[in-house]
DNA sequence: GATGAATGAGGCTTCATTCAT
DNA sequence: CATGAATGAAGCCTCATTCAT
């Protein structure tokens, strides 16, 4: 019963992630976001109770997809691993400027918003830790050259995933570049 | 003789880079930049006739220091040149940021705005000019790997600077990693 | 320096008290009450961070007022305090309607709507401490009918004050008239 | 033969009441109302046309129970017949609050409350006829003090109603109470 | 009939900007 | 010059009411 409804949740949050990249959070506007939905402001109401709620569930969804593709990397080969690990960090375009924003949700008056907010927060310390596991490993096995900081190293590799891909390359072969730039470096051996 | 003045451009261009880079341009507010600034909110408008113009004028500013020292830079071997970039890149914390926002500015009722926007532009495609003249030069000299296609070297190398500096190294040593890393990858010999 | 004020903050609060009592807790809106008072409903944001600030610091306002006279009344003869007392009661028009609306207020969003209301709250129990003080000496100074439970003689008493005053009679007839009607009763003796 | 009905007219009617008298007229909101109506809000709508009319409708059911009442009491001892009134007044809670939201209703685009609201009008003519009627009967037959305004009495006691029952005392008793008080006073004779 | 969804009007609040001292 | 006060536009959110199933 009832009429149909004319956007669904998760077409709510793609526009949302979409407001979000384009606009940072200060700009994150819900006149915007009815702009690019079809329905009227109001409507969207009927999933959230206000903005910070739409951008806690947005945050999160985007880290449930990471966390859910990181946790299922095969870490056998420590350096595979990172290669694949950026890939999955690439394919998901924008969570780190999202998860940037996450301390400038005030969670005050909405638990649903808190409670998206801790799981953002729990899943960002899984993926350090992921990150940190690997890179220990990846120095213990001789990888990597040992006169380089790990932090210094770890920064750059993740740091990666926000150049810009002028040419748009293919993101797996875009990985494949920037892993190796990383890993063997911009200079002629 | 008037009075004396509550504070001059120049904090008050300091104080609005510090609020552009915290808050993001679209919470770039005149409310917080006046209450790191003595004065009164509305002192402001004596030297800006709007928000805009203020932006504008801010981020001309730090073109403007960047353009200097980037064009101080002395481009006899390519490599160095390179590497002293990034270091200047590196000591104006935030260029890059600022220049995204760029775009953001609404120009329209400021003739101001629009001069210094242009400029900023202007300034852009110098720097632009400048870093792609080196990397060709470094390409032809062979100091580059020709596997990899130059805008991603391009990429990766400017996207450096925006590598968080965690273990708040000074900016010079800091320079030294970064470059290192880029020019000789992170991976052992 | 600056302009003048359009309202003062006590004309504000008259004005509140007004609509408050005129329109009730919940009508209580910022248009009605900037519509009395010359200047823009944004103005009214000057003196108050949130209309429920607004309502507190009047119901403050008004339990001040009646807690200052009502306690510089002379206890000496319970009855002849008790009559001062109802002229009192009666001379801040509205108090008991206003106390009633305390409790919708809600003070999560504003440290100083809290503070305010809890003032009403000490005030309303140190004006309850009095009547009741007053009561019982009354009682046994035998000048109450003793075959009425006392919370029942209080009641009427205190609802006096809601006596539509139909004729206009000065209050301190007014008051004259609803007391000897308490204490002496309607009928014929 | 349709579906069966969520919830009866009566119903409906019973907890417009209910959310009038806790919430005021300002307060009175069909979110809330449905909230305590098993069916839907826009179910409402099967019933009456705006909400308007629904507060007219419960104003109206009220009257016409205390009309019914008050029509049947034995006029033949006046007093006695003030002592009933007041008893019939006071089991039907919160009538006269109700009264005085009647002057809120807009009822500019509603003939059906309109009419409603009319009725009201009328029953309250009526109920004041009869008030008075008894008390210039009273008052004739030397059952009232003379020294005091006939209409002061009448308040007074018409003001008995809104005396908060705070021992939960039985409406029986407590009529005769509030009678007592009234009619010989809280003093001791 | 019943209802879930949709929606515009309207209330609260903030903010850039203007005014008057 | 400097500034405190004033203000309308605009953003968020709620609510009565309508729509479509």
């Amino acid at each position: 019963m009832g009429r149909k409804q004319v956007f669904t949740k998760s077409e709510l949050l793609d526009q949302a992630k979409k407001v979000l990249l384009e606009h940072g959070y200060e700009g994150f506007q819900l006149k915007l976001l009815s702009k690019s939905l079809l329905g009227a402001r109001s409507t969207i109401y009927q999933y959230y109770a206000n903005k910070e709620e739409i951008a806690a569930s947005c945050m999160r969804r985007v880290m449930e997809d990471i966390l859910q593709e990181a946790s299922g990397i095969d870490e056998t080969d420590c350096m595979k691993a990172l290669q694949n690990l950026l890939t999955v960090y690439l394919k998901e375009a924008g969570f780190h400027q999202l998860l940037g924003y996450a301390h400038k949700i005030n969670a005050a008056n909405s638990a649903a918003a808190a409670k998206d907010l801790e799981f953002v927060e729990q899943a960002h310390l899984t993926l350090k830790e992921q990150l940190e596991r690997l890179f220990v490993r990846a120095q213990k096995e001789g990888h990597l050259n040992p006169s380089i900081p790990l932090p210094a190293l770890i920064g750059v590799f993740f740091n990666l995933i926000n150049t810009p891909n002028m040419m748009n390359i293919p993101v797996a072969q875009w990985s494949e570049i920037l892993y190796q730039i990383w890993l063997e470096g911009a200079g002629k051996r």
